[in-house]
DNA sequence: TCGTGTTCGTTAGAAGTTGTAACGCAACGA
DNA sequence: TCGTTGCGTTACAACTTCTAACGAACACGA
């Protein structure tokens, strides 16, 4: 996963059964969900008694703080994929967006799914996400537009530090939120099941909500 | 809670140790979120040992359930009182929505939140569902609307179950849709705290999606 | 090659949780 | 008044997370 140069041989085991324990803990969570993750399922099924984990992760939460991080992290990988291959294009992010949901629903919950009470999320994944939104920004300054000013607009002119530095057109702010929000509304919906009793076809709405935010007079 | 009519004494008792039960499990769920819900704690709480309270709840599940369904009559109870209040007003009906969800997030959660892996919803939520439903295409239904037939609106046409016998256009089904998942977008990322770092108002982007929404040329 | 110290995995155990079983008692209804 | 029903109790099983103490394996410097 990173680099394994000048590592001492107990640092590379260490890092081997961190990595396998989270590979057990992915398992799990995609078949029972977060909140039905244990140590000491994932120490049985490794052949090892319970309390040996915990040489390794300093608790459960900290086990789940990695998983979030890794899911963010897979989130970055595959948009900054996607705009390798495809360039600054908001419809190839937001199929690749829904493509990574339907493959792991529990892990998109994990991100953007019910916060942990007690929980904060660590200082590393706010550079993440800055990634994250700068490739979203990056395909939505690159969006044809001929809408009017918005209000919202304008008040996220003067409020976009979250935008980092980036050279956005107030517009482009909007139309990134938007776009956030929209698809989160659709496959979080999709995916907790809220969908299941009407016969439509989800995809087909989520293009319909796309095709809304990719058009010149959007948002 | 409900009619105290024709009702021996143990059952007006036992409604009312239930209802006291759940009273303390949305104290605690507001503290702390569904997961956190413990019978134990609560049976503490009201003076009982841990397994009195299985006389009442068959099992965690079975209260949570019971939360569960509270919540969307919640809803319901509000929606069904802002319609007779304000009419068939969609714009009414997204600030009755937005305030019930910053009122109680955790209940928001509860109803549109990350999925209990093997939960499944009873039968009668369903009809609350449709309650909640019909209020939205019935206010959907009175807006004005000069947008063409979009693809999606035909599908729906000929996709229109979950509506149940609605007389609403094609354009107030894909209306009432995109109000539900764009709302629910916005919502759900401000409630679990996803704006947190950005410092732009949640309130004016709720109100600038509703804008969208309830435009004569929407969606 | 031989200590030495770090680290790993173990068992034991505390303090929780959900949920079942068996018991006594109180209350309701005939 | 008396029997049945239901309630709350304790005891217990089977889990969970997590700490403490111990022995053994390992890496490393002398």
């Amino acid at each position: 996963m990173t680099d394994t140069g000048t590592e001492t041989p107990r640092e590379r085991y260490r890092a081997q059964v961190r990595a396998e324990v989270k590979a057990h803990a992915w398992e799990q969570l995609a078949a029972a969900g977060a909140s039905a993750l244990s140590l000491n399922a994932i120490a049985k099924r490794m052949g090892m008694s319970g309390p040996a984990l915990y040489r390794y992760f300093a608790n459960r939460d900290e086990l789940i703080t990695e998983l979030i991080r890794d899911a963010y992290r897979s989130l970055a990988d595959t948009f900054r994929a996607t705009a390798a291959a495809a360039g600054p294009d908001a419809s190839a992010l937001a199929h690749a967006l829904r493509d990574w949901a339907l493959q792991d629903p529990h892990r998109y919950f994990l991100v953007y799914g019910t916060p942990v009470p007690g929980y904060h999320a660590p200082d590393d994944i706010t550079d993440i996400v800055r990634e994250i939104m700068a490739t979203l920004l990056d395909a939505c300054a690159a969006l044809p537009s001929d809408s009017p000013a918005t209000p919202f607009g304008s008040h996220l002119a003067e409020h976009r530090r979250w935008a980092g530095d980036h050279p956005a057109e107030p517009a482009a702010l909007h139309r990134a939120l938007t776009f956030w929000t929209r698809l989160h509304g659709v496959l979080s919906l999709e995916l907790a099941g809220h969908f299941t009793g009407m016969e439509f076809d989800p995809a087909l709405f989520f293009a319909a909500e796309l095709e809304g935010l990719t058009n010149a007079s959007a948002p």
